[in-house]
DNA sequence: TCAAAAGTGTTCTGTATACACCCATGG
DNA sequence: CCATGGGTGTATACAGAACACTTTTGA
């Protein structure tokens, strides 16, 4: 194998940040290291990029080992660089984002890494520049949701309108106006009423939809004004 | 210097995207190459990240040995890492979407890199990934004019209206109405007139204007429904 | 029968769009 | 004096926000 002679060779990490849905609030899926280095301490699901799997096959390598699940909405979100952010070694770290429905995971896999979800309000600090990735991810995912339909990757296959603005409220931290929203989000042609109630509820119980996933495809990225944005001027 | 033993050590390349505006169309800056692998294709401005510096460190110095300028509006759009994309040696490239003033430029650098401006119908293949790269920072640059006014990164420091018309259009690749451009452009509150005009023009002489510096920052994330979004159900 | 949550409808207002008219300049 | 391009104004339609009333359910 050629090589370029003067170049410098690094090691490349992949961290992911994976954001969950419990009904309330957006979860953190997080590990309390049992090894080394920052034993002890938490940090996101991450490992190196080995010699021969592309960097979108690692990210799922490590998401699998971690939740058991595959085909996971996961996305790139940036790629860490400051010389010193892993004190042992210079090391490179690309930052994958992933969506998951909190209630499929492999909860054997999840114990077995030592794996907890914690509520962003009780997220512990994180080692390494960990906790900027997790900002970073925490902006993309309301960026992202704004403006294209992601927030269903959270939920289970069959879910409500009101647990839908639930989600929503969760992400931007804000109230929404129930008729408004249920107006809006059956407007997108998105949602298909399964004609099944959800019985999960003690008062009157809610309609349960699906996702309309071939419309999901191509209105993928027509969702623009999804959400409100109040005191922009 | 402890190290991770089992983990294999890669190249981090870093590759720049550097868009310039004309007055007509938006253009990229690309190498000729007259150095090898792949000498007397075209290519992307790249480098080495050296270990010593942040990837921003390296964008930042790659982009000022070819064109001669500093704080340029420079942003880290993707990691490329499909494990071929170089067939040299296993490399990891970091990509950069940069928006230059296309006349303040150092010419002398440009030339002695064998650089040359080119605008987007008349882009060559490109090497390795390059063209999928330009692709997404092309989608970037789409998707983040619309929502933020980073078009004036590739004007000069004073600008007229229908200028600034152009630009959108080139980007954009579309007809827009003068009267409304006009008028929502300058209910951002965004734009200060200077009181001059524009003598380049033969009929009527445009206002010039400049950018409201202070406001521009406060502003760069509440900038959203600018471009008009037709069809979009 | 009552409280709590879900479903449906209406009004108002602001903003985007389409379009018409007038002004300045140089050939 | 006229063609070209720049500047300003107005009517209309649509979508978001605010808000009220009715229905279902289990305790």
């Amino acid at each position: 194998m050629k090589r370029y002679p003067d170049a410098i060779r690094m090691l490349v990490a992949i961290d992911c940040i994976i954001f969950g849905f419990d009904g309330e609030k957006i979860k953190l899926l997080l590990i309390k290291r049992n090894f080394k280095p920052e034993k002890g301490k938490w940090s996101l699901m991450g490992g190196f990029l080995k010699q021969d799997e592309d960097l979108e096959d690692g990210a799922s390598r490590i998401l699998y080992n971690l939740t058991g699940l595959k085909d996971i909405y996961v996305e790139q979100i940036m790629t860490a660089g400051k010389i010193d952010r892993d004190p042992v070694e210079r090391t490179i770290s690309v930052v994958f984002f992933a969506l998951i429905n909190i209630h499929e995971q492999d909860q054997e896999a999840v114990k077995a890494h030592n794996a907890h979800w914690l509520s962003l309000d009780k997220k512990p600090d994180l080692i390494f520049d960990h906790d900027e990735m997790v900002v970073k991810a925490l902006e993309y995912l309301r960026y992202k949701a704004a403006l294209h339909p992601l927030g269903f990757e959270l939920l289970p296959e069959r879910f409500t309108i009101p647990q839908l603005q639930k989600l929503y409220e969760a992400i931007y931290d804000m109230k929404l106006d129930r008729r408004n929203f249920s107006r809006k989000i059956l407007l997108t042609g998105l949602l298909i009423d399964t004609g099944e109630k959800d019985n999960q509820s003690t008062t009157k119980k809610a309609g349960l939809f699906r996702l309309d996933k071939e419309r999901y495809k191509n209105k993928f990225y027509s969702f623009w004004h999804f959400m409100p944005q109040p005191g922009i001027k």
